[in-house]
DNA sequence: TTGTATTTAATGTAATTACATTTAATTTTG
DNA sequence: CAAAATTAAATGTAATTACATTAAATACAA
């Protein structure tokens, strides 16, 4: 993978310079990993998310814009995002009974499989991080949480 | 940024899957931020990634495909990429003279004085991550190379 | 209560992207 | 050398995305 190594190589005007790429590299990265272990499922990383949000609640329904402000990354298309998972009978959609205006979205049992089958995949998949201890990865997500403030 | 401190206190299955998420997460952030900072160029992120790597070859043109090698994220679109640059003037696109079937794109001054612009923005911007220590964005980037290992 | 403002979701749209196909040029092979 | 295979870039397309607008329902204020 080319750039994964250069990466290594490029020097940098400074690591700020370099943390920055290495974030937004490694980010594309993992997450095109991740697409391709959901490809099989038919399941973009937006709609997983919505799936798991909606197992989250554990039988309760969610609104749209209660879904969206869950989601990791901010889409205007909650919507559509919604038509899709409505489509493969993975979630209901209904009228909201005490404001009309929203709707209500409530994961199926067809959606709650489909995740358990997910999982499974995922777990074996995580693995690949064995090469990386406990201690090395509380600190990533230490300095990521840091990056970001 | 609601999600920003959900994920510190969301409790993830493991480390593992926190760092997943947290690295997705991350990385979207800077990127909305770098997309920002482009905007006011009317310069997309792979566009500015173009730029850089035609700068980077101080005056000698490349082919596309030499360009694609180099992209931090593979795009098979770099031919309508350039495509942009040429409209704005930042580059020119001529037949390539030992290969008829290839293209040499070359930066333009234009497009040497904008990312001159951009490296000004760019370097107060950077100035963000101040709260971290050297020793910390070292010890990032290395977490996140072997991430990826 | 009635008109105005706000909220919720859906939709229109233009741009971007991924993936496949096409076109043209070059290289390889028989 | 001619035909076939490969390479480089461009293009077609369908899906996705961002952003703005619309439509419907509710809340609020006079």
């Amino acid at each position: 993978m080319g750039i994964a190594n250069e990466l290594q190589q490029t020097n940098f005007a400074s690591e700020e310079a370099k943390a920055i790429v290495n974030v937004i590299f490694t980010g594309n990265w993992i997450a095109y990993q991740q697409q391709e272990l959901l490809k099989p499922f038919d399941l973009s990383m937006q709609q997983y998310n919505v799936l798991r949000i909606l197992r989250g609640q554990n039988g309760k329904p969610m609104t749209v814009l209660a879904i969206i402000e869950r989601m990791l990354d901010r889409t205007s298309n909650a919507s559509r995002l919604v038509d899709k998972l409505v489509e493969k009978k993975w979630v209901l959609r209904r009228e909201c009974p005490n404001d009309r205006r929203a709707v209500d979205v409530l994961i199926l049992p067809e959606g709650l499989a489909l995740l358990q089958q997910v999982d499974e995949i995922q777990n074996q998949w995580v693995k690949r991080f064995e090469h990386m201890t406990q201690e090395d990865l509380i600190k990533l997500n230490e300095l990521l949480d840091l990056f970001r403030n």
